[in-house]
RNA sequence: GGACGCUUAGCUCAGCUGGUAGAGCAUCUGCUUGACGUGCAGAGGGUCAGCGGUUCGAGUCCGUUAGCGUCCACCA
């Protein structure tokens, strides 16, 4: 066979190559296929405005393994990719561009806007899309969405007007988050908080009647401008004279009056609360109760009102600061303490969210949110790991109503006209023509958008073609996994759950995979601010796409937090590498007609070995895949392929392969070719690329491995006796190795071994391997020996003699042996103390104590043959 | 204030339903053994954070303490 591969692996040259083979035969495509079962998974959609980061890669390594997983083992796999609109960051960076250009929204109109918006869209949203490739994800391009194509828009128009009709979608004046920067309401779950160092003011607010003042403290002292009461505690005895007096607000001049509430803490600060309904939740449940006026002071856009008179036009910071000054000019304040305190800030851009009271839009969220508890409570949907299921119960049981409408213009439109004759509202999918009440053609489209995670909260469903009752909408939902990070599990997987409870009668997925965050090598999140991200497109670069999978998908826990190291990297790109090495040496001993991959009828030992230990890891990475175990099936993978497959099988194939009985040689060759093409399934799913190109080179059938079967695991292969066996020669040959080196004997120097046994005939048929991997000159195998000045190894199955008597120091030989015999008898001493514990032997399982018979009796074998080995010293 | 997670070899982390502690990197010692030095053979290194309990047996289960971290709520 004249192919040949490299001395080592580049996976630059081949990744292209590998993923352009895949897309241009139609492998990600998948056709329904109703023989089959259907394993879909519906791909959390990166913004469009976003670049690839290490979430992302971690995100699609994990779809990607499980995906091609299922596809290997004959389901109808479907991964549906897309991409979010994003509204409030796509809207940031398209104003942010027309402000370099000295432009503003308002000036251009919303229609110009959006053009804007569809253009930028149109540059810039396929390029995650294109870094997604990069990976390696086999998800079905052709069926690729946007949260706003027309599809997903019918889908977000059917919701809005079903939850409308229900009931479940209301319009009203309520406290909500207003962000003054990004210019629109968020929903509570949009707000971060973060804890800021600021200050206490305490006040002196003057009672109308001249009689004194009472003092107060508060950390915005901007917001006095809409005091509109202060407020006691009903049975605070030092203020009971003084409530339902009237006080003069300092700076303002208004008469408001003392009220008495249960919501102020008696000890906490002076036991005086100041009350600006229109500016946070807590005071305007207080003015509700008490009917006191709400006086907004703040612009839109974070500025004074004409509510707050001379303040009027002023930054609310600056505000802040006049308004401290004039304070104490005028004598009112009392002092101002440190004070920590934790500040809502928007999650998009960080400054801090004022609570406002305007008209919105919300979703009613108690009736979904039952059904969307029962689910995962019943075990319809699982999450994994189970602890997250606790944060989704305690998020869905204290939920509130979600205010979806935003004051932006990138996004889903409301489809609410408001009719300016009578008043009424008209909720429709199409345009109407006029008020669905009195029939009055003046009528006004609402001018807000839907918040973002309303269409992504339909993503399961939308993506397969509803409100349509498609074909892929009967086959594929209710999909099977979901994979992603801890952090969306409120924004997004929530809203998926009620919401395809609601819509589909049918929860969206049985599994919920969480994972963590990837972290700096400090431990730090990775952020743009700290600049301490790591891109994983260098990272592929660098070290190849199979390399970044490998690291991402290993060594760490289900939903736990990950540090990347670039030396973790590196150890992956080695073992890509170790693996492409050991393809190359089993490709160089190819005939020119190799036959495909097969088991010959005729097996050695070592054979029979490697094929035992094969078959175990076929059984363990399926369960374990199956069991959503990623981390530890990789692990396994590494390991047989490293230690057993290349450490050891390769090596002792040598034998054969350097040999001249031309039968052995192919049937070498067989079982090698058999073991490294099946291995290489098995690790498809983590590392598709290299895969891909080691199989295509090794003799093989059918087009491509990401369509072959996944191997299974085989009662025929099952050669445990064989294994057993086999491992005797193995321990024996890693004691020979062990002794020399401690020796410090080199390879080069070879020695005679002779090996006393029970087990003749498996040490006689393994000879060969004590040549090779342990350097013996010659091997005799006996029933026993008594050589003068040999080193003695002592195994449980056997005991080695190896003359080297220029070597030997008897005095240290025997200290040696004497030292390990303490140790066994040591051993054997604790074991047969357990053994002899009546508790244990009728408590414990019969397994446990077989084994540790077993292993007494080994050890019994082993210290008399020691104690042979020391007497034969004298 | 509540919930959760972490604490295992120098470093980064595995360790599933309890049965005599593992990996990678780092360190040390050998090796120009024709697949691979992105390698091979070996070695050293851990009272599994502390305390208590359940058990024949606990890194693994329960309780508790401490340190670190995350989320939720939020007192002006």
């Amino acid at each position: 066979m004249e192919k040949q591969l490299a001395k080592t692996y580049d996976p630059k040259e081949v990744e292209t190559r590998i993923y352009d083979f895949w897309v241009n035969n139609g492998y990600f495509h998948t056709k329904i296929d109703k023989s089959k079962k259907p394993y879909t998974i519906v791909m959390p959609p990166p913004n469009i405005t976003g670049q690839l980061h290490m979430g992302h890669a971690l995100d699609n390594a994990l779809q990607d393994t499980l995906i091609r997983f299922r596809r290997m083992q004959g389901y109808n796999a479907l991964w549906v990719p897309g991409t979010d609109h994003a509204s409030i960051a796509t809207e940031a960076k398209i104003v942010e561009a027309m402000r370099k250009e000295g432009i503003t929204k308002e000036e251009i109109g919303r229609e110009a806007f959006l053009e804007r918006a569809w253009a930028w869209k149109n540059e810039y949203g396929s390029r995650i899309t294109k870094q997604l490739r990069k990976l390696g994800s086999s998800c079905d391009w052709d069926r690729e969405r946007f949260t706003m194509d027309e599809g997903c828009s019918e889908a977000v128009k059917e919701v809005f007007v079903r939850l409308y009709d229900k009931g479940l979608i209301y319009r009203g004046e309520r406290m909500i988050n207003w962000c003054s920067k990004c210019c629109t309401s968020i929903s509570d779950a949009e707000v971060e908080y973060e804890e800021k160092e600021g200050h206490f003011w305490h006040i002196r607010y003057p009672f109308a009647d001249g009689s004194g003042y009472i003092e107060l403290a508060t950390t915005r002292p901007e917001t006095m401008l809409g005091d509109t009461a202060v407020a006691v505690h009903p049975e605070d005895e030092r203020y009971q004279d003084k409530i339902g007096k009237m006080l003069i607000l300092p700076l303002v001049g208004r008469e408001i009056p003392v009220v008495a509430d249960t919501y102020v803490e008696k000890d906490f600060g002076t036991g005086v609360v100041k009350i600006t309904p229109a500016h946070d939740p807590n005071d305007f449940e207080v003015g509700r109760r008490h009917d006191l006026p709400i006086i907004n002071v703040f612009t839109e856009d974070g500025y004074i009102n004409e509510n707050g008179g001379k303040y009027q036009g002023m930054h609310k910071d600056d505000c802040r600061k006049a308004i401290v000054k004039e304070l104490e000019e005028q004598g009112y304040l009392i002092k101002v303490e440190p004070h920590v305190h934790n500040v809502g800030t928007c999650y998009r851009c960080h400054t801090a969210v004022e609570p406002r009271i305007s008209t919105q839009w919300f979703v009613k969220m108690e009736p979904l949110a039952k059904p969307a508890l029962e689910v995962v409570k019943n075990g319809e949907t699982q999450f994994i790991p189970k602890r997250f299921e606790k944060t989704y119960f305690h998020w869905m049981e204290n939920i509130k109503d979600w205010c979806i409408s935003r004051q932006l213009w990138w996004g889903h439109r409301i489809p609410a006209w408001y009719c300016a004759d009578c008043g009424e509202i008209t909720v429709s999918k199409t345009t109407p023509d006029c008020c669905s009440k009195c029939g009055s053609k003046n009528i006004n489209q609402d001018s807000d958008t839907l918040d973002t995670w309303f269409s992504s909260a339909l993503w399961p469903f939308s993506t397969l073609g509803w409100p349509e009752n498609t074909e892929d909408l009967k086959h594929f939902y209710p999909t099977s996994t979901l994979v992603t990070g801890y952090d969306i599990i409120f924004f997004w997987v929530a809203r998926m759950i009620f919401s395809g409870i609601e819509q589909m009668d049918k929860t969206p997925f049985d599994t919920v995979l969480i994972h963590g965050i990837i972290r700096d090598a400090q431990g730090r999140k990775m952020s743009k601010s700290l600049g301490n991200g790591i891109d994983p497109l260098e990272e592929i670069e660098k070290f190849g796409a199979d390399a970044l999978r490998f690291t991402l998908s290993t060594g760490n826990a289900p939903g736990n937090d990950m540090r990347y190291l670039p030396e973790k990297a590196e150890a992956s790109r080695n073992f890509a590498n170790k693996l492409w090495n050991a393809a190359r040496f089993i490709l160089m001993n190819l005939d020119e007609n190799e036959p495909a991959p097969h088991i010959p009828n005729e097996l050695l030992i070592e054979d029979k070995w490697v094929l035992k230990k094969f078959n175990d890891i076929v059984k363990e990475v399926t369960d374990n895949l199956e069991k959503f175990e990623i981390g530890v099936a990789v692990s396994k993978l590494y390991d047989f392929i490293w230690d057993v497959l290349c450490d050891w099988y390769i090596e002792l194939c040598k034998v054969r392969l350097n040999g001249e009985d031309e039968t052995a040689k192919a049937q070498a060759r067989a079982v090698l070719v058999y073991v490294m093409s099946s291995t290489l399934k098995l690790l498809h799913p983590f590392m598709p690329f290299i895969t891909e190109e080691i199989w295509q080179t090794l003799p093989h059938e059918g087009e491509s491995i990401m369509i072959s079967d996944f191997p299974v695991y085989s009662d025929a292969l099952n050669f445990t006796e064989d294994e057993k066996n086999f491992e005797k020669v193995m321990a024996a040959i890693k004691a020979i190795r062990n002794r020399r080196s401690e020796m410090n004997v080199p390879p080069s120097k070879k020695a005679e071994v002779f090996i006393a046994t029970a087990d003749k005939n498996t040490f006689e048929s393994c000879g060969g391997f004590f040549v090779k991997l342990a350097s013996a000159s010659k091997v005799t195998v006996g029933d026993d020996f008594n050589i003068d000045g040999a080193v003695n190894i002592v195994t449980a199955d056997a005991s080695v003699f190896i003359p080297m008597n220029e070597l030997v120091d008897l005095e240290a030989e025997k200290k040696r042996l004497e030292k390990e015999l303490n140790d066994a008898e040591k051993n054997l001493a604790s074991l047969l103390g357990r053994l002899s514990n009546q508790a244990f032997i009728s408590k414990a399982p019969a397994q446990v104590v077989e084994a540790d018979k077993a292993r007494a009796e080994t050890l019994k074998e082993k210290i008399a043959l020691i104690k042979e080995g020391i007497a034969k010293i004298g």
